[in-house]
RNA sequence: UGGGGUGUCGCCAAGUGGUAAGGCACCGGGUUUUGAUCCCGGCAUUCGCAGGUUCGAAUCCUGCCACCCCAGCCA
């Protein structure tokens, strides 16, 4: 089930444990901010924290780091414990909030400060940003830097108490502001913030900076190797420069891996959360979405998610993974135990005219190599559809399919043969006449007939409407700069087609239409998209089309 | 021109001085009432480049090159 993985930092957490390092054991985090959705992206990071605490027999806290409150809010809460959920994790008695910290926040901040380690700033922000220095400059000290500890600590107090509007002060570290490294030009520690907060309300008008909030949190629930990604690599000086000048007496490591990149997709929040406000695409759970909600919605199973994460690894190098893996993941996961069913995507009529009398029934099972999951009743007859492309007047080289005078099988009923097509007044193909042999029906075929390919098919008596949903790439680019400029403004195909009424009986909401891909029921509505909501007709996600092999 | 990182097959990725795992993709072949699945086989004399150390280097040393990240009172 789980292999044995042999990334760094399972390879590093081996060789903590051999040497007795941790007391605890090991202790990981998931610290989302809830400003978003959570995407595939965050998915690899949940896969790792959750997976190395189950490997080792360790423990892993939900984190949510809530110290911004203009951009978060409780709806964001909700979604990512239900995302994280959904892919299968569980964080138990472990839910935090930065927030829950306020209190002890701010009481190391007054320790730096009565330690000579932290002064407010009175600076306006855009004074400051100017004396930062630049990549290759020093920075300028503050002109407030030397304020005495007493007044240091009477501005913060009153910054707490609500004396000052936002951006009059600001909490800072007085570090060095020579500092090759720009995390380290005296960093900003507080900033008052007159903004209600989702969970401490009006309590607070300070909001503590990510820097200073995230190792103190890191180390007061002892957590064993606190993994970010990359571009935190550089503010490693500063997570320790903070535990390191408090009365702190746990030092969590910060250990940094490579984002997930994955073509044809952009993994920013920001981006994702542009592209949701304006409109374009279908809210955060748009099937064309790299979101967890929107995976969902398009039928990608959760294991096909976790595996998708295994297969490709972590590591510290940059990396844009294949869309293909992620497929083929999608594939495997739903290969062995999805129902298969038969749809017509774009119909062309048949008549079977050597058929006469009653619909014949007949028994199809659910799953070719999975007896065990039973079978489906099918309706042969006079009138059928079969799938546009798998007729052709002009067949190309090893055609399988159906042409003129040839023979194909109809899946698990008959096989036919085409004798006439009928066209319109306009010359294109309205339906194709057809005889049937009595003799070749699926199972008990004492026709000797030997048909070079299979088809599927719908009879028309047994035909259910259904709309069919395939989503292209949302950008044109394997690895899309510009969003706007490439963002595909045609992703989305809707067709209307026909399904084996045995459809309502299938045992899931994940299905194979046959010979053509696994599709998913959406049942969520909203206005972009089409949802199950409109009417009665049955309305189908395409999460991943079948392989194609066929070359001509 | 500062600091921090990364460079192993088309894409991921093992490997940490002993003579290049694996997966995906791709290409062959077999089975097949899904051109699916499944099965078999092929696919890096070479590890960014150049030197050096060594009996031996992807792994050690030196120098180059390329790419990514950092100048929010965001996380």
């Amino acid at each position: 089930m789980t292999a044995d993985l042999h990334d760094f930092i399972r390879n590093r957490i081996r060789r903590d444990l051999d040497e007795g390092a941790l007391e605890q054991g090991v202790v990981t985090r998931f610290p989302p901010e809830p400003n978003g959705h959570l995407h595939i992206g965050h998915a690899k990071s949940i896969c790792l924290n959750f997976g190395v605490a189950r490997e080792f027999g360790g423990k892993t806290y939900l984190r949510f780091d809530d110290t911004n409150p203009s951009k978060e809010s409780e709806e964001f809460v909700r979604s990512i414990q239900d995302d994280i959920n959904w892919l299968g994790f569980d964080w138990g008695e472990n839910l935090t909030f930065a927030s829950d910290y306020f209190d002890q926040l701010f009481e190391f901040a007054k320790q730096l400060i009565v330690d000579g380690k932290a002064f407010v700033c009175s600076q306006s922000a855009d004074e400051m940003r100017q004396n930062r220095g630049t990549l290759t400059e020093p920075g300028r000290d503050s002109p407030f830097r030397n304020r005495t500890v007493a007044d240091n600590v009477d501005l913060f107090e009153r910054m707490r108490a609500g004396e000052f509007g936002d951006g009059a002060h600001v909490l800072r570290a007085r570090i060095d502001m020579a500092s090759p490294n720009i995390n380290l030009r005296d960093p900003v520690l507080y900033r008052i913030m007159h903004k209600r907060h989702h969970r401490t309300g009006d309590r607070w008008c300070i909001y503590p900076m990510y820097d200073f909030t995230h190792c103190i949190c890191d180390a007061l629930e002892g957590i064993s190797h606190s993994l970010c990604t990359l571009e935190f690599e550089d503010h490693r000086p500063l997570y320790d420069w903070v535990l390191d000048n408090i009365n702190i007496n746990f030092h969590p490591p910060q250990i940094e891996f490579s984002r997930l990149g994955l073509e044809y997709n952009v993994m920013s929040k920001r981006v994702l959360a542009e592209l949701v406000d304006k409109g374009k695409v279908d809210g955060w759970s748009d099937p064309r979405l790299p979101t967890l909600a929107g995976l969902r919605r398009r039928g990608v199973p959760a294991s096909a998610i976790r595996d998708f994460c295994q297969r490709v690894g972590v590591t510290k190098q940059d990396n844009l993974v294949e869309i293909k893996l992620l497929e083929f993941c999608i594939r495997q996961a739903l290969e062995a135990h999805t129902p298969r069913v038969m749809a017509v995507l774009e119909p062309l009529r048949v008549t079977v005219t050597n058929f006469e009398g009653e619909d014949e029934v007949l028994d199809a099972p659910w799953h070719p190599q999975q007896p065990e999951m039973g079978i489906r009743k099918l309706v042969f007859g006079r009138e059928l559809f079969i799938e546009r492309s798998d007729f052709s007047d002009d067949p190309p080289d090893k055609f399988k399919r159906l042409s003129p005078g040839a023979m194909v099988r109809l899946r698990y009923a008959y096989i036919i043969r085409c004798d006439e097509v009928v066209r319109t007044a306009s010359g294109e193909i309205e339906s194709i006449q057809v005889t049937y042999f009595p003799d070749s029906r699926s199972g008990d075929d004492t026709s000797g007939l030997k048909p070079k390919g299979v088809i599927h098919f719908v009879a028309a008596s047994n035909a259910r409407r259904v709309r069919v949903q395939s989503f292209g790439y949302l950008f044109r680019t394997p690895n899309p700069k510009d969003v706007h400029q490439d963002f595909n403004d045609n992703s989305v195909t809707s067709t209307e087609g026909f399904v084996e009424s045995g459809i309502a009986q299938a045992p899931d909401a994940h299905v194979q239409f046959e010979r053509t891909g696994y599709f998913y029921r959406d049942s969520s509505s909203s206005e972009g998209l089409e949802s199950d909501a409109i009417g009665d007709s049955l309305i189908f996600n395409r999460t991943v089309s079948l392989r194609d092999s066929w070359k001509p």
